[in-house]
DNA sequence: TCCGTTAACTTGTACATACAAGTGCCGTTT
DNA sequence: AAACGGCACTTGTATGTACAAGTTAACGGA
């Protein structure tokens, strides 16, 4: 249930008629109604459905028109921000446990790397986290985060191994409302070797991961290693439209 | 020069603005200008400036409002959807010299995991290109893929090793809109080693991808296979919008 | 000097009207 | 039977109006 303010009409029509082609009652090539039939059917001003179905035309919902009326589209990948961001609520929203051992975590200076990432001087302090990331009870990633002082020193009240940092940075107000990864493949070494069991060289999937407030203010700059098998990134783009991103566990 | 018809004014509108962002003369925090001093600026109705000012937020460009004037938002990271589908291009993107040694083009029958993705019958005829693609003469990927046979017919007229395949097939009017890349580690094998030169058990980036036309019709899939360290995807999601996807090269 | 209130400015929502441009169907003519 | 033209329906573009809701600045009073 939303809030208890009502909702404007534009948006409670965007809903609506988001939901009849996501849950299939309107299944991909179905001919929606027409603008006139949509007024009367919400008692709303053609420019009211309009804004609506414009909302519905961008996220790839509906194609065409002109002269015709539009038909439904593929209903687009997606994922919530949320669960793509925290390895924690990925996890459970594949029905999976998922499980921590936390190696590290220390107030250091950053490395100019680190730094560079996170838009401070190089040398200035950052809190670091290292911890083991598990899949029913597996070996799954590493993650080695490094969190602005201000952020992270919050995390010195919070017990890494019960869960998600992403979840308790949130609920204690910070905004983490951007991501940025990049993603490419890396031969295991040093801790990986040794937290994920591989051997030396083995293949990891690395994800690097800067997270930032709406305003774009860096909060943590993380790099992760997962074993392949176990998740993979999947996108989807179009030539019309910007990309959807879902990570999906290897089936 | 786009074409002769002129634009619709909200379309100019987007486009002039969207440049004013981009460009960094509205540099991320600058408020723009009212909807009343646009209207004025640009001799508009309120509705038509909105129109475009609406374009603007879900592409993130321009943030907050109600109340107050927006201001211009980060500019998204974005790549033309050709440069990202297509090797040749993207490597010319970033002045770069691609090439490819055909190993072998040939009309097979689809394995279970092919037929399954390009939504044939297994044992239904594919064909079948296997490449290396390389980087400034250097070994980059290896590319295995299958298209469906309608179009696969038309690379038995065209010299594989003379160039992009994409955009060959685009210029014989084949509709290649819509990409789902699914991206993870592998351990290098078979012909990888052979191809790329790299020990057995390597770690190589891999990239599974199945292109297909606006109306969704499977046209190819690939499994391409990187050397680690030539290239990246990043991506950029928020909780807001959808991802923006580009392929970078590592530094 | 500070605080509160009011007014002016802003964006957001919703409606109405008019005409341009595209599509499809039906009727008529060849 | 096919083709063409016209009409009705559709969406696209653009304008205008009115009020709700949010923000900010200025002024007056304490």
């Amino acid at each position: 249930m939303s809030t208890s303010q009502p909702q404007p009409l534009h948006q409670r029509l965007t809903d609506e008629l988001r939901t009849r082609i996501t849950s299939g009652l309107w299944s991909e090539g179905f001919r929606i109604p027409s603008e006139a039939e949509l007024c009367r059917e919400f008692e709303a001003s053609r420019g009211t459905v309009r804004q609506a179905l414009s909302t519905l035309r961008t996220e790839g919902l509906i194609v065409g028109g002109q002269g015709k009326q539009p038909v439904a589209g593929r209903a687009a990948l997606s994922q919530p921000f949320t669960t793509f961001m925290s390895f924690t609520e990925w996890a459970g929203s594949i029905g999976k446990t998922p499980g921590q051992q936390t190696r590290e975590i220390a107030r250091r200076p950053a490395s100019p790397e680190v730094a560079a990432q996170l838009g401070i001087k190089a040398g200035e302090p950052v809190v670091e986290v290292l911890r083991l990331r598990l899949l029913e009870n597996a070996p799954a990633m590493v993650e080695r985060t490094s969190f602005v002082l201000h952020v992270g020193r919050l995390l010195f009240d919070f017990d890494t191994d019960s869960g998600s940092i992403f979840s308790f940075l949130k609920s204690h107000g910070v905004d983490l409302s951007r991501g940025r990864h990049t993603i490419d493949a890396v031969a295991a070494e040093g801790h990986d070797v040794e937290l994920l069991g591989v051997e030396p060289g083995a293949p990891l999937l690395r994800e690097r991961r800067l997270t930032s407030s709406a305003a774009g203010e860096p909060i943590e700059y993380s790099d992760d290693r997962y074993i392949p098998g176990l998740t993979n990134f999947t996108i989807e783009n179009t030539s019309e439209h910007r990309a959807n991103l879902v990570r999906v566990p290897t089936a």
